[in-house]
DNA sequence: ATGGTAGCACGGCTA
């Protein structure tokens, strides 16, 4: 089964390029992120002509996930749970079955967390977007607590807005004080990771130079200054499955692209 | 310090 994680930045702008590459890469399923659109307005056919199923978890303008798969979605959550105040939609599970066995998928859409907003003695400006981020990095942590407990194999996508390593950035000085890569961020990333997931790009493509996500300013892709935020999380149940995986880097250039690029994972099941 | 680009939706926020 192949799985796959994609910020398309926006369903209405990406149509073209989200048929392209699931008629090219073909995943069984794929999480998306950023639809910015809500659940009524999203272009439903796109997916559905291609024998796609489709679940989604949108709202207006802005953040926005989903599900496209080619197998039945069953338990389908939507948000993430812990915070009924939380109105942001950047989180889905579902669970899939073939006759090997189910998997649970979560795809997420993590918050950004700039502008960084600190009160004088270090700490997040409570209300403000680096301490909402925090805040729903501890939210995460809990969820997958519980999802661990099912002891069944577990993939967690989606765009983490974590650079987890200086590796995972063309410049990573250009980055040591924003949300994505200061060290509280980090520390989070990794606390998750203790858990005991594997970074499933990391097992496969060793090393530097394994971006997924490129700026739209300043010739950031032509430069190849990018920087590895979009990651796919596997228990160890999910990660003793683990066949292949692959950033597919061509799409961010072709015509209309989103600034991320989709990953994937194949898993013997 | 600024401005560079893009999406949604049509003003300003988000990234």
């Amino acid at each position: 089964m192949k799985i796959a994680s994609f910020n398309i930045n926006g369903i209405k702008a990406r149509g073209p390029a989200l048929e392209r590459w699931l008629d090219s890469a073909s995943p069984d399923l794929a999480v998306l992120q950023e639809i910015k659109s809500t659940d009524e307005n999203f272009p439903r056919a796109l997916i559905e002509d291609k024998g796609y199923t489709l679940e989604t978890h949108g709202q207006k303008g802005f953040n926005g996930v989903a599900i496209v798969s080619k197998l039945p979605l069953e338990d389908v959550i939507r948000g993430l749970p812990g915070d009924e105040s939380d109105t942001q939609a950047r989180w889905i599970e579902a669970t899939v079955s073939t006759q090997k066995g189910a998997l649970r998928i979560v795809g997420l859409y993590l918050p950004n967390g700039n502008p960084v907003e600190l009160e004088s003695d270090g700490q997040p400006v409570a209300g403000g977007k680096y301490a909402y981020k925090l805040a729903w990095m501890a939210r995460m942590e809990r969820r997958l607590q519980e999802l661990l407990a099912l002891e069944m194999p577990l993939a967690v996508m989606g765009d983490y807005n974590i650079i987890p390593q200086a590796e995972d950035a063309a410049r990573p000085d250009a980055w040591r004080e924003d949300a994505l890569f200061r060290l509280p961020s980090r520390k989070a990333f990794r606390r998750i990771m203790a858990l005991g997931f594997t970074d499933a790009l990391r097992a496969c493509r060793q090393g530097p130079g394994h971006y997924t996500f490129w700026d739209y300013q300043a010739g950031a892709f032509e430069r190849n200054d990018g920087i590895r935020i979009d990651h796919v999380l596997l228990n160890a149940y999910a990660a003793d499955l683990l066949q292949d995986c692959q950033i597919d880097s061509e799409t961010r250039a072709g015509e209309k692209p989103s600034y991320h690029v989709p990953i994937w994972a194949e898993l013997a099941l």
